[in-house]
DNA sequence: GCTTTTAATTAAAGTTTTTAAATTCGGGCA
DNA sequence: TGCCCGAATTTAAAAACTTTAATTAAAAGC
């Protein structure tokens, strides 16, 4: 762990920060700070609406394309299926969303939204919308896009590699 | 890349920036997905040492300056002090971490890496460089640095934002 | 028609998180 | 000295999110 970074930064200089000086082993804890800080606004501006984070997503896809079924969500949101399982569960049981077997395939199960969970989603988006823009305060607009495109990237990386860890083409 | 616009947006009333690309109502999403892909990855490589997701963060802030107070390792960590206390009850229980009350003050209750809890230090520093070298493949150094030092500047901005909501001042 | 594969759910197990109440200790004040 | 308040931790109670493994139901294939 000696490699922790070239001028020991023990000094707790108060909350100075040199600027360029952040390495990639910054990045997980960053980005998981960042992550829960983000969680936890979120939620807090939610929670007016009678909704948990996580639940979000769900309702913003069906918002986009009524009518998924649910492992087209689960794979979306990137949980597993009995995960999607239980949050439309507990969604629907607020009434956000509705379950109906698909005419065609009966093995599907297919996710709408209720008028309630209509409703939602202006709140949704203008819960994220306020969050984005407190969390984005100062931001250039290339900031932002370039983050939104690092982020992106990140996930892509990681979905990749996740699925073939030891699948070594490419 | 813009799966977004099919049919005009919802036309809300307020701040729209249609651009091109990402967009600042990407945001949110974008780092839910990315830290969610980051701690499923991270939770597996840290499985080999015995440790969830989580509990990294208390080991290297350890590992940085060993002996914390328990309130302390929560604030850093931006967990509530409850939370803190299970997570160091567990990682006690897996003999990762000792508690050791104050000599000087009998309420604190300092934190203190065990030799195993040492050893895993390498190991959760490598699992994490894995983890932020496969997130960030393809990235430039400058990519990098951009994006921690975005992700820092989310974070401290939704924390300032959290505290001080209707209570603005220091 | 029987077998395999796909989709969703249920079961079982754990972690993380929060708020509110309870406990313990240190320090100030009368 | 003794009492009360404030700080730090922990306990308690409550929810939500996850995952893997096993189960059920139905379509597809042989």
């Amino acid at each position: 762990m000696g490699k922790k970074n070239k001028d020991g930064k023990k000094g707790k200089s108060g909350k100075k920060k040199d600027h360029g000086d952040y390495t990639l082993a910054d990045l997980s804890l960053a980005l998981t700070q960042a992550a829960r800080s983000m969680r936890t606004v979120l939620t807090r501006n939610l929670t007016a609406s009678g909704l948990y984070a996580g639940q979000d997503g769900v309702i913003l896809a069906l918002a986009e394309s009524d009518g998924l079924p649910a492992g087209t969500l689960a794979q979306k949101l990137g949980v597993k299926a009995p995960t999607m399982t239980r949050t439309i569960g507990r969604m629907e049981a607020q009434g956000f969303v509705e379950r109906r077997p698909d005419a065609g395939d009966a093995r599907l199960t297919k996710v709408y939204l209720t008028e309630a969970g209509r409703n939602s989603v202006t709140e949704i988006t203008s819960s994220a919308a306020a969050c984005d823009e407190l969390a984005t305060r100062g931001f250039s607009e290339k900031d932002i896009r370039s983050l939104v495109r690092l982020l992106k990237a990140i996930d892509g990386n990681l979905q990749a590699g996740d699925h073939s860890e030891d699948d070594g083409e490419f």
